[in-house]
DNA sequence: GGACACATGTAACTAGTTACATGATTTG
DNA sequence: CAAATCATGTAACTAGTTACATGTGTCC
């Protein structure tokens, strides 16, 4: 339940229209907490029915016509009030931790170029963030709030740090494990999580093909479609062995 | 549409039923992609329709009854698939850093305590990952799927220090503006959110006061600008100030 | 008067959350 | 055999996404 906190905010901060806050939260405010344009109309449209915001425009509720709106005490209220609540970090949810965690299971064939465009574009998040704590918070603006906003910047700052770091090592890691791929090439199948013995060949051929960074995408059958029914007589992947010590954590599997 | 590929990665990982895969969701896979059990039961039954993955157990489709699944080929297809495939970053959601933008807007009134309870939940988590580290990565351990496990447990190390550190400064952000709050007392009573003098005032109020908390103590700085919030007599549906000098980026707004 | 940017909105969908229901197995 | 715990599941809801509809003002 942040986004009508956002856009309190963010109306506080400056009395909008939909589409301005659309633009606004496009950067700015959306730098941590994003929305798409049909989100803020919808709740804007209950945030005004609740009496925490109000439309300044006398009345024209035509549709391509602008309707800003400002907020009112109520509305103030709720935002002090929720900032001064406790609440619980979110559980995370990122998607190429998951994938690279995936690769590690059935090969990393061309997660390496999408893990460098990510490392671009955090580079680039990071290049604006700089630019702009550069700009708006030259030495000796700490007002308060000044701060609290700086405070925030240098979050962001920190993140794209961290994740340009972490991509970068994760890179030069990639790199690595292609070139001793390269030297025990077709000697081995390296998989260590659990003893893999025979029963599936296309899993030690995925992976080693992946270890010698053989980039390619349509190894995969029907993404949609219909798949028709299970493959009768197909094995499955060979069941756990039975000496399974699993490594646990965010990088293995707890026992 | 990561979810199913978590599951089949747990999956692959180790045959699991449905519980077994909720209690490894919440550790684990779950400490980058947390999922309910909820979520896990449905989707498990919609892989098994689609047939990328099936039942261990023979038949017993009793309610109470335990239910092992394993990933089909097909399945194992598919994640390679998902993997290899270019995926945009989410854009982030995190609400602590927009409380902390909000409370530089109404007021910082209570932020501190949960910043200081955030603070001991990163360090708590900090110290596991480094415990997992310690125990499932010993120097040696290299072959490409160790090494790609290992990466994905320092990218949660390194984003849990992040956190500490950035929630540490912002901690002691937070006692200096308290500590120059201090030396101005008695100049005004206002406080936080009870400031509010009447429904009109109550923003020019609470700006006001920020602003009059402009540190000068400790840190060499400049005596703070006369940036405040908007002039005097204000009223809530006034834009704020004419030069629309409104910082920018994720610790400000843009003009 | 057509193209286009501006501005607001509807509808349908997907993903995730919360609350609760129900049977099976263990244990005191 | 009652209670606790294991295990699977249903239902209803909230939040976020995607696609598209519709009107207004401007500029050429």
């Amino acid at each position: 339940m942040s986004l009508p906190h956002a856009i309190l905010t963010a109306l506080l901060e400056k009395p909008s229209s939909g589409l301005e806050l659309t633009r606004r939260f496009d950067k700015s405010i959306g730098y941590f907490w994003s929305a798409t344009h049909q989100q803020i109309y919808r709740e804007l449209g209950k945030l005004e029915a609740e009496g925490l915001i109000r439309a300044l425009t006398a009345e024209q509720p035509a549709r391509g016509q602008k309707k800003a709106y400002e907020v009112l005490p109520a509305g103030r209220a709720e935002l002090v009030r929720w900032t001064s609540t406790a609440q619980d970090p979110k559980p995370m949810r990122d998607a190429l931790l998951l994938r690279l965690r995936a690769a590690a299971v059935v090969g990393a064939g061309g997660l390496e170029v999408d893990l460098r465009r990510h490392l671009e574009l955090h580079e680039r998040q990071l290049a604006e963030y700089r630019e702009i704590e550069r700009r708006d918070f030259p030495p000796g603006r700490d007002a308060p709030d000044d701060r609290l906003r700086h405070l925030v910047l240098r979050a962001g700052i920190d993140l794209e740090t961290f994740w340009t770091g972490w991509l970068g090592h994760a890179l030069a890691e990639f790199t690595q494990i292609a070139e001793s791929a390269q030297d025990t090439e077709g000697a081995q199948g390296t998989k260590g999580a659990q003893g893999m013995k025979g029963a599936d060949d296309a899993r030690i051929a995925e992976s080693t093909e992946s270890a010698e960074n053989a980039v390619r995408g349509e190894v995969a059958g029907p993404p949609d479609g219909e798949r028709a029914g299970p493959p009768e007589g197909a094995a499955p992947t060979e069941p756990p062995g039975p000496g399974g010590a699993e490594p646990d954590g965010p990088g293995s599997e707890g026992a």
